[in-house]
DNA sequence: CAGTGAGCGAGCTTCCGCTTGACTT
């Protein structure tokens, strides 16, 4: 066995293809890149040529080790990754960790997981193509150039274990920029004015015509002026135009569609979108998620094709390709589609199944035929050629793809209401009911939220299908920007009404405005760190940056440059920008704004990025007495703190009152406000104001929180104080110190006795510790512990930010 | 989950793109 050893980038693909292959084909996966520059390191040679020291991750050497053996044994190696700059790096790397011989190696490329596709690929094969590898080398050693000389600077300069990247850093700029014109946002106010006409068809029915005024009118005084000259008119139909129109389907999903249409049809976010989808094409449910390709294999539109002949008749049948339009496209896979359009639902979860759902009736709704619409405006005159009413209605001629799929937008109001209009005729009179004008407001720009945000990244090329939910990911967990809902603001509008017998009314309403769901706010540190590299790093942070480049390493990839030269190129200019940024020594700290004096004390007030955070601090460290430090309050910012709330903030913390002989006090920490009482910490709600909280509601939350805590513990032993039997989020489990153990399935944990327990322990010894580092380093000695020789450079979990005081 | 912070100093943090696994008590 094994005279041939083919391998892909993913475990899912391989299976699918050696099913494909037959028995003298062995199909293995890369499981994506098998070298990489070393994580912790620089692990570029910047003084030789750029050179990249690249290692095999530690969690890949087994694989590497397999793979080689395998090749060793295998007569012909095809290395079978995507067609793409970073599967062609892949291939290379492989080539060179396998110790792989020319002579007995193959590149293969295909774009669709189909038998012809595939054996089509095997009879047309090539040779390692080094210049796009040199295109993907460049695009590495750039972002790592980039990430790792800028974000020391951040450390320095703004606050620890922040981070800067090609990618990233823009992301943010999107939001932050978007918000300053939100802010700066002119708004504009105008009259729209709407009139129902009670029509009788030449079919004898009767209907309300909506219709709207042709002219907006900017102020209140016109708008009445205009109501006062159409008293009494009469109105009559000067012109009815019928237009037919269509309605195209929309593309198959790409990633980035997915996950918007994912984000307003189901509400998932685009990490949820993506773990479904993964889940979906784990189980051979749909072909690959992490694509910028909208084609479609021909089988598969064949497939559409008589699934939709058999649902709805030739007719709403019409096979098209689509070709992208987005920039930067690398299409080395196809859409997202369902591996079989027969299937038209599937098992899984409720997720699986409503995602499935959305990516079938999309697909299908892509190969059907256009919807045909006729649209007709009715104009009604009073005498005055340069304004009149119009009415549209829209009658839908022949659904087509409507049938199946409607496309939402990401527009909130949707205030285009259309009319169902019967047959009239020019010259008819309609019956004017009344005029209704209202006061409207021009719409400030809007919010992104996660998946608007990458649709804007992918407009502007920026970032791969493969990256966009865990760069929204990471401009949250950096706390650059933050993910919230708002509920409004009452606006006032004035709505002026001409009735029927010619009075003219006057009324002042409230409308809720302002209202956001879920949408993507610029902090403190977002917009510093934004404001700071913009002004150090102006060619990184302009959003044609990654189009630059990205046309660099076209040129690489076409053997017309090598790419150390285009990287020196860069080096030079960027590198310098690194050394005055770094240089810079300025009386403030980035982003520091000076409020004023004390009143008392007079020592300065000012806000900036601390370690933990925007804070106020009273004094200087030049003054005699020590500074003072607050925490800003979630809602603050330091742009718009005033001297005043700052210093309210020292109130804290406050002693509430006594209870049970011990105080109880309120504070806000790092999770945000809370009461203390003795050595217990109950967070305060929503409702709760640590200022202003009262001795009753403190001691209310203080006896929930002690009923929980006695809740939680199961069973304690008097022979091991340690050892514990609690009930925690995922069920009953059994504590000691700091690790946790699992109790075996059968065992009652009430019942557990020490002995038992200690077995369970016993025959656990790898249960890992519940945190991965001391909760606090309390003393000094504490703290040069060195760090655990365990923990790899995986864990992902909050910044443990830790300094000695 | 845990409820902080003014120093003379250790060592840590970080990028983007490929891809899944994990044992979530």
């Amino acid at each position: 066995m094994g005279e041939n050893l083919v391998i892909v980038e993913s475990p899912a693909k391989a299976k699918t293809i050696e099913k494909f292959l037959g028995k003298d084909f062995v199909v293995k996966s890369s499981y994506g890149h098998i070298r990489d520059l070393k994580p912790k390191d620089f692990s570029i040679d910047v003084a030789n040529n750029f050179e990249p020291q690249y290692e095999i991750p530690a969690d890949k050497k087994k694989l590497v080790s397999e793979l080689k053996d395998l090749a060793t044994k295998a007569k012909m190696v095809w290395l079978a990754s995507d067609e793409d700059r970073e599967g062609e790096a892949i291939s290379w790397h492989l080539f060179q960790a396998l110790n792989l011989k020319p002579e007995n190696t193959k590149r293969i490329v295909f774009h669709e997981i189909t038998k012809e596709a595939i054996l089509h690929a095997i009879q047309n094969p090539r040779a390692i193509d080094q210049n796009l590898v040199d295109a993907q080398q460049a695009r590495r050693v750039l972002d790592r150039i980039v990430g790792f000389e800028v974000s020391p600077i951040l450390w320095r300069k703004v606050k620890p274990a922040l981070s800067a990247g090609r990618v990233q850093s823009v992301a943010v700029k999107l939001i932050v920029d978007r918000e300053r014109e939100i802010e700066q946002f002119n708004g504009e106010s105008w009259y729209r004015t709407i009139s129902p006409f009670n029509v009788v068809g030449t079919d004898g029915r009767e209907a309300v015509l909506k219709a709207e005024l042709s002219k907006k009118f900017n102020t209140k005084e016109e708008t009445i002026a205009f109501l006062e000259s159409i008293k009494g008119k009469t109105f009559t139909i000067n012109d009815i135009v019928v237009k037919p129109a269509r309605k195209t389907p929309q593309p198959p999903f790409t990633t980035s569609t997915l996950q918007q249409e994912a984000s307003r049809k189901l509400g998932f976010t685009v990490a949820q979108t993506m773990m479904v989808a993964q889940k979906l094409y784990e189980s051979g449910k749909i072909t690959y998620m992490r694509t910028d390709s909208v084609n479609l294999s021909q089988m598969a539109i064949n497939t559409a094709k008589s699934e939709i002949i058999s649902m709805a008749g030739e007719r709403y049948s019409k096979s098209r390709q689509f070709t992208t339009s987005s920039k930067g496209a690398q299409e080395a896979h196809e859409a997202i589609r369902p591996t079989y359009i027969s299937a038209h639902e599937i098992d899984g979860t409720s997720q699986e199944k409503r995602l499935y759902e959305l990516i079938w009736k999309r697909t299908v709704a892509s190969q059907m035929a256009d919807a045909e619409l006729e649209r007709t405006t009715i104009s009604i005159g009073f005498g005055n050629p340069d304004i009149w009413f119009a009415a549209t209605g829209e009658v839908i001629k022949f659904d087509g793809f409507l049938k199946l799929y409607i496309e939402s937008t990401d527009d909130e109001q949707n205030d285009d209401e259309t009319t169902l209009i019967p047959p009239l005729k020019v010259g008819q009179n309609p019956e004017f009911v009344q005029a209704i004008a209202t006061q409207r407001f021009s719409q400030k720009p809007y919010r992104y939220n996660e998946a608007s945000l990458v649709r804007k990244l992918e407009e502007l090329g920026i970032g791969r299908p493969s990256t966009y939910a865990p760069t929204i990911s990471t401009i949250q967990q950096r706390e650059y920007v933050l993910k919230e809902s708002r509920p409004g603001e009452p606006r006032e509008f004035a709505e002026l009404t001409l009735t029927k017998n010619g009075a003219i009314t006057e009324k002042n309403k409230i409308e809720n405005t302002g209202q956001e769901k879920n949408k993507l706010f610029p902090t403190d540190i977002g917009s510093v760190v934004c404001d700071f590299l913009s002004d150090h790093f102006k060619n990184i942070m302009s959003y044609d940056f990654t189009a630059k480049v990205e046309e660099e390493f076209d040129i690489i990839a076409e053997g017309k440059m090598e790419w150390q030269k285009t990287i020196g190129e860069f080096y030079t200019g960027f590198h310098n920008e690194v050394v005055s940024a770094n240089n810079e020594r300025t009386e403030q700290k980035v982003g520091e704004r000076i409020l004023g004096v004390h009143p008392e004390t007079k020592h300065q007030v000012s806000v900036k990025i601390g370690r933990f955070g925007p804070m106020v601090q009273i004094g200087t460290a030049d003054d005699e007495d020590k500074p003072r430090f607050a925490s800003l309050l979630k809602g603050q910012s330091i742009n718009t703190i005033t001297l005043e709330e700052a210093l309210t903030l020292f109130k804290l913390p406050r002693v509430v009152g006594v209870y049970n002989g011990t105080e109880i006090k309120a504070n806000t920490g790092r999770f945000g406000p809370y009461v203390q009482f003795a050595k217990l910490f109950v967070s305060l709600t929503k409702e709760d104001d640590p200022f202003t909280v009262s001795l009753e509601r403190a001691i209310e939350l203080i006896e929930k929180k002690q009923e929980a805590e006695k809740q939680k513990v199961i069973k304690t032993f008097a022979g091991d104080e340690t050892i514990q039997v609690l009930n925690g989020r995922y069920g009953p489990y059994i504590a000691k110190e700091r690790s946790n153990y699992k109790i075996p399935k059968g065992k009652v944990p009430a019942d557990l006795t020490l002995e038992e327990c200690l077995e369970i322990i016993a025959s656990q010894p790898d249960a890992k510790p519940s945190r991965k580092a001391p909760a606090k380093a309390t003393s000094k000695t504490k703290a040069t512990a060195k760090a655990k020789a365990k923990t790899p450079a995986k864990a992902k979990g909050k910044p443990a930010t830790k300094k000695e005081s």
